[in-house]
RNA sequence: GGGCGCUUAGCUCAGUUGGUUCAGAGCACCUCGUUUACACCGAGGGGGUCGGGGGUUCGAAUCCCUCAGCGCCCACCA
């Protein structure tokens, strides 16, 4: 069966996800073999692939495959993530656009709206996965609703609270008015954008003095409730113990002292707002202040907005400048760039508010899994991330996991009366209604009067467990496949969730399996575009991942990811990369084209070239494969790539073929076939974790395997001994050949032609390449002579004398121009040599070897001078 | 404001303990070439005072100091 001129990415692919699926080679038992695990960081179940996507499971592909062929236990286990707020705000939106408010539902109809949302769009992500080439097991494809999952979540939930580390607490939170929900700090981005400082004047109760104060947010004057200066602050010293009148509400605030307040920023006059921001609160506590809250839920007044009332804070803030500006309270306005918190999920600016929310206890959970990385027990690639993390964990704050939301896991807390502790946490609602007639002594209380607490957990409250819960470890701490699979292996995921994720999942591994979650975390950099910015969907500067496979094959689009992505660095993604990486396939492809070309015969003796280039090969494949284990060893995936192609396109393609490609309309031996073929086999295993579809496709179409064969679980090539020196009498031989190019291209000799070649020879190290030098320069004989030929073209490597005599007159004065260059420069490299040899702080200072290595190089170049003098004189 | 990191060829990046591949790779570029796998090709070539300045050393891209520019994380002075 002749192969096709081309090579069709998309059906070869096709057909071996196909095959790879339909004989299980993804799926991973329990066995006797040494597991290799990695959990896939689960997408948004609502989400589509994006090139983020694209090159962390590349990544993971690349490594699973790899384990797989070095005969681990594979397995890579994928899923998705419910994602509460991302995926509720989708649903709110559809829901909007039918007509339908959140709010007119009951919490079980709009659960079972989001669920058919899921269950139409989750399966969308895996699926693109499956395009790309992904080698997940997806029989253990898990949900974090999935039930088990959640049960889960609510088993830990109720034991962390059990345990003390969980707490219910009035505290100010970070309050997003577009989802109505609080935020953990985590989930917060801060953007410097343009502002105004506006300067307002407040007057003092029973005078006609004024203080000036400086705030962003004029709207909040309305919950202010006193104004604070610093007590070294000569300026207010005669305020203290004054009364201040809030203008428009006229309501009448203390002024309060507090080192706490900057004297050079604004007038050195805070106004305090404790319902509304942070170090306000802080204020308030301290000095007793009264509260008043000025907003809504969705951000908009309430009652204290007097006739603001329903408008929204932005709104307001243009409004009541103009109306301070006409009660002449205004003194002045000054541009100011401030940062301003936005919500990670929705982009609304979040409200500081206070309000009662569950938190997690972090301090103490915290320090194993702070201690693992200072450790080294989870290794954070590239190291760098050490101290961001650590300068996290040492500084970790309490976690908020409550979300006023529905889609998650309802919080298991139930209430059964109208004190702020008349409540009970437990797994079940039977189970509460137990604790819950013991806790408040009424042996009355029925099912009915207990309410279970409306929010719902955190998303990486539950995905924080991902490595645990996929097997089960939580509900049955001691099952086989926990104990089998856990501790994973590698991690790979983006820096931008250290936090959220993999800095939880450490503690929770510690917590409940008392071990790190995997041993090596690698962090891939952020996909960006050519001008630095990073692909988005709102950006539109992002590709589509699927169209770039249609494109480009998925082979060539996952070399076109790792060709530039050191770990922890962004990627500069071009589509251009994409182009070499299905350039590389094609070469690949055509490769193997010729080698199914060859007429094949037993009566045929293997020429001397290509033995000499079946030995060179194996140990130059030997020699990368060691480079290409170190590279993986260092997670240095775009090294271990460029070797490997530089290997096959270079030295398999370029070199080796050349060497043991039959002449023009001969046969090949069929032993030098077999070898030839053994060594394609091995260039294709260590091909394919990168490009898996190709490389299985000629594994497959070498010959006739049986049917519980395939490259992908194949064997990844042994590490044997090489032979150095054979390496380097190679390159040796390998710029003789580049030389008789040079002389053919400088005097226009058809590589048609044939020449002859003389070799005055000081150095035998390229002897035993004569064949090769013979075929791939097209000579026809190569001679050793004592002394240089006269009348012919000439050219040196290291030491040795190269002569090509040519029909008809050389260009004597300019091969005496070129021998004069040489023999200049090497005199005055000669020089630098010897300066430093006649340095006696160098000679006495500097190790022998490297002493040893300048007098060779002085010896070398004395040589030289002499072979280019001897030159010289032939023509003089 | 605190911390971390980066600056090497037109672009993206290697360069491990200072000397042994120390100035490299891939891409791009230029020249030549339709040789019987591949023009998604082959052969050859040009290109960097290693961000600036100073210091340590026999010797610095590599160590130290300093200046400049860029990026990230954390904290939030309204």
């Amino acid at each position: 069966m002749a192969l096709e001129a081309k090579y069709h990415a998309k059906s070869v692919e096709d057909k071996w996800y196909s095959y790879w699926m339909e004989h299980n080679y993804f799926h991973s038992e329990v066995d006797e073999r040494t597991p290799y695990t990695i959990v896939i960081p689960p997408p948004n179940v609502t989400g589509v692939l994006h090139m983020g996507h694209m090159l962390n499971n590349t990544i993971q592909d690349v490594l699973i495959r790899r384990a797989r062929l070095k005969g681990f236990n594979a397995c890579w286990v994928p899923g998705t993530d419910h994602a509460s707020i991302a995926t509720e705000a989708k649903v709110v939106a559809k829901l909007r656009e039918e007509g339908i408010k959140k709010f007119d539902l009951s919490r079980d109809e709009f659960l079972e709206h989001a669920w058919d949302w899921t269950h139409k769009h989750g399966g969308i992500i895996l699926e693109q996965l499956k395009k790309l080439g992904a080698s997940c097991d997806w029989e253990r494809t898990k949900f974090t609703m999935d039930e088990d999952m959640s049960a889960s979540v609510i088993k830990v939930f109720v034991d962390l609270y059990r345990k003390g580390n969980i707490y219910r607490g009035y505290r100010m939170v970070n309050w997003d008015p577009q989802a109505k929900t609080t935020l953990s700090d985590e989930e917060v981005i801060y953007e410097e954008k343009q502002g105004n400082l506006y300067y307002l004047r407040y007057r003092v109760e029973g005078s006609d003095d004024f203080l000036t104060i400086a705030t962003t947010r004029p709207e909040t004057i309305l919950g202010d409730t006193a104004v604070c200066v610093n007590p070294n602050d000569e300026r207010y010293h005669h305020l203290k113990g004054k009364k201040i009148i809030v203008p428009i509400c006229n309501r009448v605030i203390p002024v309060i002292q507090d080192e706490y307040v900057a004297m050079d920023f604004g007038t050195g006059c805070l106004k305090v707002t404790p319902a509304h921001d942070e170090n306000d609160k802080m204020l308030g506590d301290t000095h007793g202040l009264e509260v008043v809250d000025i907003f809504n839920d969705d951000a908009t007044l309430n009652q204290f907005g007097l006739h603001y009332e329903g408008k929204d804070r932005f709104d307001v803030r243009k409004q009541i400048v103009k109306e301070l500006e006409s009660l002449g309270v205004v003194v002045k306005i000054e541009q100011h760039i401030h940062k301003v918190g936005t919500s990670e999920r929705t982009g609304a600016v979040i409200e500081p508010k206070l309000s009662d929310q569950w938190f997690l206890k972090m301090k103490e959970l915290a320090q194993p899994a702070l201690d693992a990385v200072l450790e080294k027990d989870v290794q954070l690639v590239p190291e760098k991330f050490v101290n961001t993390y650590r300068h996290w964990m040492e500084n970790v704050r309490d976690w908020n996991i409550s979300r006023q939301l529905w889609w998650g896991q309802q919080i298991p807390a139930y209430y059964y009366g109208n004190r702020k502790d008349d409540f009970v946490v437990a797994e079940t609602a039977e189970e509460a209604l137990v604790l819950a007639r013991t806790q408040s002594g009424n042996a009355q209380l029925q099912a009915t009067d207990l309410t279970q607490d409306p929010d719902a957990l955190d998303t990486w409250f539950s995905s924080w467990l991902w490595p645990i819960s996929v097997f089960n470890g939580i509900l049955e701490p001691d099952n086989e496949e926990i104990n089998y699979y856990y501790p994973t292996n590698d991690l790979v995921t983006a820096p931008e969730i250290l936090f959220f994720w993999v800095a939880r999942m450490i503690i929770a591994g510690y917590e409940y399996r008392n071990e790190r979650p995997f041993n090596n975390v690698y962090l891939t950099g952020i996909v960006r575009d050519k001008q630095r910015r990073k692909m988005s969907k709102s950006l539109g500067n992002s590709p589509d991942p699927i169209e770039l496979m249609e494109t480009y094959g998925a082979d060539g689009v996952r070399v076109g990811m790792l060709l530039s992505s050191p770990a922890g660095n962004d990627l500069m993604f071009d589509e251009d990369l994409c182009k070499q990486g299905s350039g590389f396939v094609n070469k690949i492809w055509n490769a193997y084209r010729l080698i199914d070309g060859w007429e094949l015969s037993d009566s045929v003796e293997e020429t001397e070239s290509a033995s000499i280039a079946v030995a060179w090969y194996q140990n130059k494949f030997q020699q990368t494969l060691v480079e290409i284990e170190d590279h993986f060893s260092k997670y240095r995936m775009s090294d271990a790539l460029m070797a490997t192609y530089k290997l096959v396109w270079d030295d398999f393609c370029s070199w080796f073929l050349e060497m043991v490609k039959p002449a023009y309309g001969q046969p090949m031996a069929r032993s030098t076939y077999k070898k030839v073929i053994a060594i394609l086999e091995n260039n294709l295993k260590i091909l394919h974790p990168f490009v898996p579809f190709i490389s299985e496709e000629i594994w497959q179409h070498i010959s006739v395997r049986n049917s519980d064969e395939a490259l992908i679980i194949s064997k990844w090539p042994e590490l044997s001994d090489y032979n150095g020196e054979i390496i380097r009498n190679f390159d040796f031989a390998a710029e003789v050949i580049s030389g008789i190019r040079n002389i053919r291209k400088e005097k226009n000799i058809s590589f048609k032609d044939t020449i002859e070649l003389t070799v005055v020879n000081h150095d035998q190290a390229s002897v035993q390449f004569d064949a090769v030098i013979a075929k791939l320069g097209n000579i026809s004989k190569i001679t050793y002579a004592e002394e240089k030929l006269e009348g012919a073209l000439t050219f040196r490597v290291k030491s040795n004398e190269y002569f090509i005599p040519v029909g008809g007159a050389i260009d004597v004065e300019a091969e005496i121009e070129t021998l004069k260059e040489e023999l200049k420069y090497t005199e005055g490299f000669l020089r630098s040599v010897q300066g430093k040899l006649k340095n006696e702080r160098f000679v006495n200072n500097a190790p022998e070897q490297v002493v040893a290595m300048e007098r060779q190089k002085e010896a070398d170049a004395l040589a030289k001078i002499e072979t280019l003098k001897s030159s010289l004189k032939g023509f003089i």
